[in-house]
RNA sequence: GCCCGGAUGGUGAAAUCGGUAGACACAAGGGACUUAAAAUCCCUCGGCCUUUGGCCAUGCGGGUUCGAUUCCCGCUCCGGGCACCA
């Protein structure tokens, strides 16, 4: 073998070599438990970055170590590859969205056969083309059909310049990124998904998932949010004395509904606040242009809730007067900026006293502060200093005087009932998934607009309705201006129609692709049962910034599915693996009109303290340290590490570099060392081959130190196999397999035992970092076993009888402070320990004499004296 | 603002179920080899002190415990998500 370790030579023939004979071709075999390894697919921005890297060598590693665990293992990959991007790319290139995202696709693909990954390249898919995103639409007219996608209003940011619709993104401190206008809310159709129906599902399977981080299902909980509270009416006029609830059948009062979860401080409610958009709001609006001005004002801003949370609280007076349910008393409207139309009902009831938002609010405008909660073991100091929001006992609440808050709601809600003035109720702050985009790069929404016949969905025959994609992109969307798009026949009546123009949200591709990987190839049906066969995923690996959207996405995707009876299983991932980011600087410069340019950390320096741009060397600003993004530039492409280095030298130090979970800020420093473990590694099995290989040890008396290797050797396959299976943290595993290759160095006996130890540990170590670092173990394994292959190679299984030990080193305490060590025979009773370790010299000088008070004696740990 | 995480030497980190804080690396310093450099190998490497020993130390302030990086309470700062970035 060469005595130099050259990654430019090994790699590419062992990349070669998977490739020809399709070493990773996944065919469905009964006769083996399945693995399904899934990375999650990534969007073709252009290149990789090193989150990739991270995410796609973590499934790699898995999947690898499965197959040699004898697993039947499936690791696909493919191209979300719709999205807003490839529009922005294209209007700053001149090029079409669809050509820019192919080139980066082809080369993305390029770097991640680079990094030699085991996959299945058969199967990929692109969500983009249209034997993929048929299947989409073929469900969505399904899912029309059957009543979970339906259309109504909703709230958008809308550009008045450029005209369109903006994305959350795309809106910069209250204006549009490109036109820097004042962005606006605008209210248009758009088709929504009945995500709602499943709540209760997606809530309570998630107690079934063991295998997901116990914070993504606590995310996805708070996400669904199910409370239990009560729903109250107002009513707009004032009821005739002891009339209230006598109404007859049928004859409804209008009245405004909101909902509670604090029913038990309704006697405190001195002001309702509605949105601007409640009709009642428009009602009152009428005549009073000062309220007509603050609705308009409220209109302005983004939708985004996170705005809307930080935004300066703001409200009006509508002079409208509702009735509080129990006493008829006239409670004031309020148009409040931070109550949303489409959430809930679009109106809450306001106590001060007990909620800290309407505490502030009723400060700034002088409402009155009305407490009705007090402690069960005190009273509340009057005036209030702040909200009191904890539960406690009611007081000034009439009837309800003296209960608990917990007793007076379901009283409260009880009576409610019988006035027909609300009850009970619970909800979700889950809202329905509105999936229609104004944009040109997406999956067409499969929906025709007849004059008679209505909103028709396009017949199975008539599918695909296919994208256009020589187009040529400016302001908004081409397709809107496309007459040979939208103008067709009627399915249903013939006549003249209009298609729809709108796309759908890119999640929704996402939602389901990981099921067609089963199946990619069949043109006639959207999963077959090879679906079946291989889903669940048992073990999806991606980042924890999509704990909540796509995982819930998919999630929901996977019931309609079943629903429709295209799956058997009610989740799509049995185990999930949430990668920390790979986070790193960000810099930018502000250009004339405010605007800022975002520059890649490659092009930038610290000089004397001072961010600067490499080729101009005048000074950039540093913005925070975020996740490798395109919108930030700040991705670090992995090509030059790998250029320089080779593919298993990025492999190593991604894992080393910290755990999976933990996010990780970029830095290269560290690759030299994980270059420098191969190198040595290398030298290691040719030293050893060029003295003679030969059986790896099977049996048979060694000298102590061959004996002591062994047991480390042992250990550390234990504890690499527990790293990689249970714990799934690489770098310790890759730790413990640098101190044996260390402890081998110091192995200096050429007895022939010794020397079949030798072989046995470098053969272990060379299969338990192939999954690691496969090209170089590949090369490797063959030097040290002639026609041994490393894809079909067993795990290494760690030999009981070789962990065995004499004795034990316990530490010993004084009072929780570590005075000295004991060594004792493995076998020794916990009495014989106790009374060596007060014998010994440590442990006596620091007792002073002084009697042991109590003896801790922790197994095969410590001994802890208390004096 | 709300929800979820995180913080340990100069740096990345380890300590798996409450039991030796800093494994394994990186950087730095010293040395060997070399005409020299690179590469390689060896040594030192949390802080302080009265240095064969001792004290302090895991973001900050409290608590529980024989014993806390680990559990509880209250903060600070950083990261992620907040429904149209993916």
């Amino acid at each position: 073998m060469d005595a130099h370790y050259r990654p430019e030579i090994i790699e590419p023939e062992a990349q070669q070599h998977w490739e020809e004979k399709q070493i990773f071709r996944a065919v469905e075999d009964p006769a083996k438990p399945k693995y399904y390894c899934l990375s999650m697919f990534p969007y073709p921005s252009g290149k990789l970055h090193m989150g990739h890297v991270r995410n796609y060598t973590i499934g790699d590693v898995l999947a690898r170590y499965h197959r040699m665990k004898g697993f039947n293992v499936l690791q696909p990959m493919g191209w979300d590859a719709f999205g807003l991007p490839a529009e922005n790319a294209a209007i700053a290139n001149d090029v079409a969205p669809a050509g820019w995202t192919y080139a980066n696709i082809d080369y993305m693909r390029g770097q991640l056969k680079r990094l030699g990954l085991a996959i299945d390249w058969s199967r990929e898919l692109a969500t983009c083309k249209p034997d993929y995103y048929r299947w989409e639409q073929w469900l969505f007219t399904r899912l029309f059909e059957k009543g979970l996608i339906y259309k109504k209003m909703a709230t958008v940011n809308w550009d008045p310049v450029d005209c369109t619709v903006l994305a959350n993104e795309q809106v910069i401190d209250g204006r549009g990124w490109r036109s820097g206008a004042l962005v606006e809310k605008r209210d248009i159709p758009m088709y929504f998904m009945r995500i709602t129906a499943y709540a209760e599902e997606l809530l309570s399977e998630l107690d079934h998932l063991p295998g997901w981080p116990e914070r993504v299902k606590t995310m996805q909980r708070n996400w669904i949010g199910k409370s239990f509270g009560v729903e109250i009416h107002f009513p707009l006029s004032p009821s005739p004395a002891g009339a209230r609830g006598e109404g007859g059948e049928g004859e409804a009062e209008p009245v405004l509904k909101v909902f509670t979860t604090r029913a038990d401080t309704l006697f405190g409610v001195t002001y309702v606040a509605i949105a601007a958009e409640h009709p009642l709001a428009q009602q009152a609006a009428d005549g009073n242009p000062e309220l007509t001005a603050f609705i308009n004002e409220c209109k302005q801003g983004s939708v985004a809730e996170a705005d809307l949370a930080t935004m300066e609280k703001k409200g009006m007076d509508t002079g409208l007067k509702v009735y509080h349910p129990f006493t008829n008393e006239a409670v004031p409207v309020f148009v409040a900026n931070y109550v949303l139309m489409g959430y809930g009902e679009g109106a809450v009831m306001a106590v001060p006293a007990h909620d800290e938002r309407d505490f502030a609010f009723a400060k700034k405008y002088g409402l009155p502060i009305k407490p009705v909660i007090k402690p069960e073991d005190g009273d509340l100091a009057q005036p209030l200093a702040e909200a009191y929001v904890e539960h406690g006992v009611l007081f000034d609440s009439g009837d309800f005087s003296g209960r608990t808050s917990a007793e007076a709601i379901e009283a409260m809600a009880l009576v409610l009932k019988n006035l027909k003035l609300g009850g009970k109720r619970t909800t979700f702050r889950l809202r329905d998934w509105g999936i229609s985009r104004q944009r040109y790069w997406g999956c067409p929404i499969p929906i025709v607009h007849c004059p008679t016949c209505g909103d028709v969905p396009v017949p199975d025959d008539q599918l695909p309705v296919v994208l256009p994609e020589d187009v040529k992109i400016d302001v908004g969307s081409p397709i809107k201006k496309m007459p040979s798009f939208y103008q067709c026949a009627c399915p249903k009546c013939g006549g003249p129609a209009e298609r729809e123009t709108d796309t759908m949200d890119t999640f929704v591709e996402s939602s389901w692709y990981y099921a067609r990987y089963a199946c990619p190839d069949n043109a006639s049906a959207m999963l077959d049962e090879r679906a079946n066969h291989w889903l669940p995923v048992d073990q999806y690996i991606g980042g924890i910034e999509h704990a909540i959207l796509h995982l819930l996405y998919a999630r929901f995707f996977h019931k309609l599915m079943r629903d429709v009876g295209l799956v058997k299983s009610n989740e799509p991932f049995a185990n999930l693996l949430t990668q920390g980011m790979v986070i790193a600087d960000t810099y930018f410069r502000e250009a004339g009109d405010g605007k800022k340019q975002w520059i890649n950390p490659a092009d930038v320096e610290i000089r004397d303290g001072v961010a600067v741009l490499k080729a101009d060397a005048q000074p950039v600003r540093v913005g925070g340290t975020e996740k490798m993004s395109k919108s930030k530039n700040n991705g670090v492409d992995p090509q030059a590490l790998i250029d320089q280095y080779g593919a298993d030298t990025a492999r190593l130090f991604m894992m080393f570099a910290a755990p999976p979970e933990q996010s990780l800020e970029w830095s290269d420093a560290g690759v030299e060392g994980a270059n420098r473990f191969l190198r040595r590694l290398w030298k290691a099995v040719h030293e050893h081959v060029e003295a003679g290989i030969s059986e790896a040890y099977s049996g048979g008396d060694l000298p102590t130190t061959a004996k002591d290797f062994r047991r480390q050797l042992h250990q550390t396959i234990a504890k690499v196999t527990d790293d990689i299976e249970r714990r799934k943290q690489f770098n310790t595993a890759i730790a413990a397999i640098m101190e044996l290759m260390n402890a081998l160095a110091k192995l200096e006996a050429s007895d022939a035992a010794s020397r079949a130890v030798k072989q046995e540990a470098l053969e272990a170590v060379v299969l338990m970092l192939s999954p690691i670092v496969p090209h170089i173990c590949r090369t490797l394994i063959k030097a040290l076993k002639p026609g041994a292959r490393m894809v079909g190679s067993p795990w290494p299984a760690a030999d009981e009888a070789a962990l065995a030990r004499d004795e034990i080193e316990f530490m010993l305490q004084v009072n929780g402070k570590l005075r000295g060590k004991l060594r004792v025979p493995a076998d020794a009773a916990r009495e014989a320990i106790e009374a060596a370790a007060l014998a010994s010299p440590e442990l006596q000088k620091f007792m002073e004499g002084k009697p042991a008070k109590k003896v801790v004696v922790v197994p095969g740990r410590l001994v802890n004296v208390v004096v």
